[in-house]
DNA sequence: ATTATAATTTTGATTGCTCAAAATCACTTG
DNA sequence: CAAGTGATTTTGAGCAATCAAAATTATAAT
């Protein structure tokens, strides 16, 4: 049978969470994981054992979560369509990359593998998305890059905006409005401790200080 | 708090069996509304009791149940969303008029309200579907034409397709290949009550003869 | 008017997903 | 290493939607 879209939603979830793991982690863990999706604990916890006795993913208790290989073709899936949809909803439909989030939410669980075909087809098989996130290919491999956040790149260097890793709506318009959008060059001048901020070179010379926790959203590629 | 799924698709169902009502009927029958629904018809009575409860329907035990206008208003924005989502599919996305309907009926619920308004605007305000369903505007109204069927229209005299009532993929086809979609032009040339079936002539006068049953699903109006 | 038939409603139960709150576990920190 | 803190799991419950099967009602037929 076909998995539910709190399945998919648990799924994505986890995949999303593996990949912001940091050091030698290997597991998801459950707060983590419950707070990603908005729900109590426990109910993760249940639902984890669940999606284990289903074989998508190995669950060891009070470590964690991840996914089996059964798991993660079926999260890439999920994002495959997601990305897809967004991008879609904003180069054929015209909406503004800030909207697109929700709609694709719910349409990732519901388009047909005919629709997503079509559109895969009609945006040129796109690797990436209006957020700069890797789109998975039919088969689930996503194309790699190394970025840097606006935190460790090189300073006084022309370096290209690639991707943005923050959905929120009015984030994605501070970006837009200060042309700090996938595919802008712009350069980092100064990184302050004490201040906890970054001041940029954006478009025509524009200078602009923005917060840390704001620049680590901001990934970027060296050759500019 | 917004219907779900399970409640859009009981307005959706009540909606079209209003419809279907025959003579001076005013209540769609449990046995089916649960039928178009693919349900047990014990469901049917718990569900529209609660849907009665929150003022979408009127029930009356035993007889059935109608629209109240908050529901009639909510049914209409479903048929709505699909009704544009089917021809949004045809008309921008490629697909064949035979494989959207399963598409759309998952999509009417989720698609947002600013989506919706991006496709009516794409498609010019549409008013009719690719099988020639009238779509209901953005106020629920939706344009009314004097259709007969192939069993009740005038003998050998030109009429256009306007409207193909069934939905099934293997009947779409079928009409497609026969040159019987909504803008052609036909006769019929002779009705047989015996052998159940209708005679017509098609394109490049190209005779074929179809069953009653597949005849009173194909609706034209009679200037050609 | 009684009886058979068909439609409808009621009953009792199940599944998927969720929560709050209590219980348990793991990990510092003194 | 004992104690406390924070994360996790367990427990008991509820809601929405569903079914099968029994009970009931309406309708038509004899």
């Amino acid at each position: 049978m076909l998995p539910s879209s709190t399945v998919e939603n648990y799924l994505k979830a986890i995949y999303v969470g593996e990949t912001h793991l940091v050091g030698g982690q290997k597991l998801v863990p459950m707060g983590q994981l419950a707070s990603a999706l908005g729900i109590a604990p426990g109910t993760a916890t249940t639902m984890v054992k669940a999606l284990a006795e289903s074989g998508l993913v190995t669950y060891e208790p009070y470590n964690g979560v991840r996914l089996t290989s059964a798991g993660e073709k079926l999260a890439a899936r999920v994002l495959r369509r997601h990305r897809l949809i967004e991008l879609f909803l904003v180069q054929v439909m015209g909406m503004n990359w800030d909207e697109v989030h929700e709609d694709a939410e719910q349409m990732e669980h519901v388009v047909s593998d005919r629709l997503i075909e079509r559109i895969d087809e009609m945006l040129g098989r796109p690797e990436f998305d209006p957020h700069g996130d890797p789109i998975p290919n039919a088969e689930g491999q996503l194309a790699e890059r190394a970025l840097e956040s606006l935190l460790t790149c090189p300073l006084n260097t022309p370096v290209t905006v690639a991707r943005v890793t923050d959905q929120d709506a009015a984030f994605l318009r501070f970006i837009e409005s200060h042309h700090l959008k996938p595919g802008q060059t712009i350069e980092v001048e100064e990184r302050d401790e004490v201040s906890d901020s970054v001041r940029l070179k954006g478009k025509d010379d524009q200078r602009m200080t923005i917060g840390a926790r704001a620049a680590s959203k901001l990934l970027v590629s060296s050759r500019a």
